[in-house]
DNA sequence: ACGTTATTCGTAATCACTCAAAACACCCGA
DNA sequence: TCGGGTGTTTTGAGTGATTACGAATAACGT
């Protein structure tokens, strides 16, 4: 019974602590989301939940999206929202990594800092504004659309 | 009666003759895009709606969907979709020039390329991703709200 | 002016997500 | 072991932004 706990979920035990340590409390629908984001990253909600449900059916698309915000507020998870599609969730977070987006098939890959020194961000407060953070996406083709 | 039409409508007649050149029929919804997009740029489809109605009493909200989406597939406008937010439009096209977004009231302000190079442009194809462009989005607070 | 064609209107529908209320589950102390 | 209380999920309805579509209308070339 071990061997199949042990088995089926290596990191629940990681991502149940990791809920707790961020006073979250251990549910199977989150415990779920984490499990799935680990296998496919850039996923929406949508997307997400269909996959879920084989194993927890009764998860409502709602509780998802309730899920994956409350996620995404405890610092869990990362939303990000390229132009023109559902936001997508990745637990890639702490690092500004940045994404880029194919314009063809709409896939996602993550791109580290591309320029050698900090990732664009200009330090200077442009017309008055204090800028906290820099958001970049990159457009183009994937290497199987081209 | 040629001093009425230039005094209230001193850009028309460039912003015809750009409708023109692009292929687009001349209509007066069109021109009232234009025209409130050059006072009131990063403006909503439902914001430059409201401001039309008072030339344009007849023009629906989905009619300026339908002309915002032309005109941007024209090239005339680019359409910004900040986070969080309905979709932003403006005049300034051709220059990958970039914006930043105030956290506490949503104002947004342009950005001119901020490195002193191409703005954050990996001319590397990361991933095996043939990068054409770079959308980069600055977060912060404006002069009013800090 | 006229006919062709593009554009707009109005209604309906969609998509992604949010909200509110009720049902439920789990931990704590009595 | 039994209740409470807190936090989570469910259910169902609702919202906001946008798109679809067929019919009506307006621009443009001739």
């Amino acid at each position: 019974m071990d061997d199949l706990a042990v088995r089926t979920e290596p990191a629940a035990d990681a991502d149940a602590a990791a809920l707790r340590s961020a006073g979250l409390k251990v549910t199977r629908g989150r415990l779920a989301a984490l499990r799935l984001l680990q296998r496919m990253p850039h996923s929406d909600a949508e997307t997400i939940h269909r996959h879920a449900v084989t194993d927890e059916p009764t998860l409502s698309v709602q509780s998802m999206h309730n899920v994956l915000t409350d996620l995404t507020r405890a610092g869990l998870l990362r939303r990000i929202e390229p132009e023109r599609s559902a936001a997508l969730y990745e637990r890639r977070v702490g690092d500004n990594h940045h994404h880029v987006v194919c314009r063809a098939c709409g896939k996602v890959a993550d791109v580290d800092c591309v320029v050698g020194h900090a990732p664009c961000l200009a330090p200077s407060d442009a017309g008055g504004f204090a800028i906290d953070t820099a958001e970049v996406v990159f457009w183009g083709l994937c290497a199987d659309c081209r």
